[in-house]
DNA sequence: CCACCGCCGTGTTACGTATAACGTCCGGGG
DNA sequence: CCCCGGACGTTATACGTAACACGGCGGTGG
């Protein structure tokens, strides 16, 4: 119906029509400002670069900012970085940007390099890692450092950093003199909600898991062990599941109808495991949080969306974001980034309640 | 014979001042590639180019490739740029990137870039759009083209499109020679809802309407007039609220509460306000949908996830990310690019019954 | 034997910027 | 009187790539 796209980039790509049919942006340069402001275009680099203090008169440095500012100058970047050897941009590596967690890191990372004069790209595909050898592709030469998000140890050094300066979010802090981490403290968040749970009454409590081998998913429930442990209670069940909704349903359903007492609270890895798990309470014909309580972990949007809303723990996305930006800063500048662990808070709501 | 290698003093010889601690990533060019396979560096960028039919003889061109393989080279994009006047960097707007649907949409887009070589880039900062006459900053000299989504016509100019090639989505078609869209079948979506509910036998659907002034949710709202309109029924009470559950919840309230016969059906704007209605129409001790249907639109994870799933419908948002890529790519050769309008398909779910 | 042409490359230049190195003009100290 | 040095700019250069224009060279036709 609409046209198919050619699966390959052609060589012989045209020569872009410089200007086809739009307006003529006329590309105003250094030199052109200089020729209006009656100087050179050193000067103008001078004065538009800000270090002109005891090089150009006032009067000069006035004369020059007006002339650009009339001209609507916009310095050339590409020109810019080929001189410099440095672009100002950072790459930030998501498994996927469609879920709200990355978009918040995004948009914090963003802020924060916006706000230092640097760009945030993403990284290509996410999907589509290409041949080991070729990890960034030409993109290497057009970022200056990488931010890389819940990612195995083993897949970022198989997408290769390429000897760009690193920051790590989300990942394992274990290696003692690998890239700077910024962390979540997860296991203070899942000790909130076993708290939580405790508090309320409950001693029954099972354990629905993510199934994906990430560090934060590893540390959740390392951290639901050590937190029930603590209590003096046995090791809840663990249920893995895959990351979605259908998946934790089943994997409700299964807790809830084991053999032995029936748990009474379902702790659950996150907010969409919990989505599922209330679905698979009511299908028992039970009641969340009437004869379960439910909680989840992340609080994203869905977790205020749902009936009744999740007890969850908020993550500071945009502040993991925030603090990955300026780690990545400080490498640039040759200095090195302390590690750094932010603090999660329980947001405690309708999905639980104590036991019947 | 080689050229005779000049070791010309340079005046400044920087020692990589930047790079103090982190690995020193050699930096290799086409003249290093040049040098290791005894040609000039024209015949590199000839061959690497592709453009060499018939101007280099095969032998020479392996050798090129073998060389740049074993060098492990990459172009220099920066110097490519500024040689070029292009960036082949493209950058979509849009209002939030924490909005499933603008997610998807990068996705799209980047994947259709990736494929042409191009990169994708999102506009710095969808909330501080800083002073009217300095709308991209320098990133315009940055990117070859923009993609827009979902922004008021006049917002679009408040941005300033710089003389850069332009294409929007989700956008109002209306303007006769504006730049081209890439737009949803939204009028059909509805009307296929609105089908849908009245094929269950609903007669009194009240609407649930979101408070945004975009094309999209403009078209949503008429589109719900034509469609009752059609069926021969009076127009739907008409609720408007702003795009967040709680507001939604209320909405549904007071629709519900109305005086005259309570509606059976509350028709939403999108998945967010239908999971606040849904919310409220619980408050009231009814249920979903056994007292009353509740249909959203959009079908982001969040529908699948509530309990009952939501009766939506499914917009193709990567492929509108794709569409428009495609369309900034053709305008980028020179080519104009047509109108285009993607259909949307109704996913009938568990929020929709026939009335009681 | 020369003119001509196709093949296979090479020399050179320009893109726009940042900065090192180099004047130039003056006032003043020795 | 001479030279020094600060204030104020300028000239020149390099970053790495793409592409234009040119040039040997070997064969071929006239």
């Amino acid at each position: 119906m609409h046209s198919p796209d050619t699966p390959q980039a052609h060589p012989g790509a045209r020569p872009a029509a410089r200007t086809a049919g739009r307006g003529t942006a006329a590309r105003v340069t250094s030199r052109d400002v200089a020729r209006a402001a009656g100087v050179s275009q050193a000067t103008v680099s001078l004065v538009l670069g800000g270090k002109w203090r005891g090089r150009v008169s006032e009067p000069t440095v006035r004369a020059v900012r007006e002339a650009a500012r009339a001209l609507d100058y916009r310095p050339n970047l590409a020109a810019r970085s080929l001189r410099l050897g440095a672009t100002r941009t950072a790459m930030l590596v998501v498994p996927a940007l469609t879920h709200e967690y990355f978009a918040r890191v995004y948009t914090g990372a963003a802020q924060v390099a916006a706000r230092h004069g640097f760009g945030v790209v993403l990284y290509p595909s996410p999907a589509g890692i290409g041949p080991a050898r070729d990890p960034f592709g030409s993109a290497r030469t057009a970022i200056d450092g990488v931010i890389a998000s819940s990612m195995a140890a083993d897949a970022l050094t198989a997408i290769g950093d390429g000897g760009l300066p690193l920051v790590m979010l989300d990942s394992d802090p274990g290696t003692p003199k690998g890239p700077p981490t910024v962390n979540l403290a997860v296991a203070d968040g899942i000790r909130q909600v076993a708290r939580h749970l405790l508090g309320l009454g409950h001693r029954r409590i099972a354990h629905i898991a993510a199934d994906v081998d990430t560090w934060t998913f590893r540390a959740r429930a390392r951290a639901v062990e050590e937190a029930l442990a603590a209590a003096g209670l046995p090791a809840a069940p663990r249920h893995p599941c895959a990351l979605d909704v259908g998946a934790a349903k089943d994997a409700a359903v299964a807790a809830l109808t084991a053999p032995g007492p029936r748990p009474t609270a379902l702790l659950c890895d996150d907010d969409i495991l919990a989505a599922g798990a209330c679905k698979g309470v009511r299908s028992l014909g039970l009641a969340v949080p009437g004869d379960v309580s439910v909680t989840g972990f992340d609080d994203l949007s869905l977790a205020a969306a749902l009936d009744p809303e999740l007890t969850t723990v908020r993550l500071p996305a945009e502040a993991i974001g925030e603090h990955g930006m300026r780690a990545l800063l400080r490498l640039l500048d040759g200095e090195d980034a302390p590690a750094v662990e932010l603090p999660l808070t329980l947001v405690p709501r309708g999905s639980t309640a104590p036991p019947r």
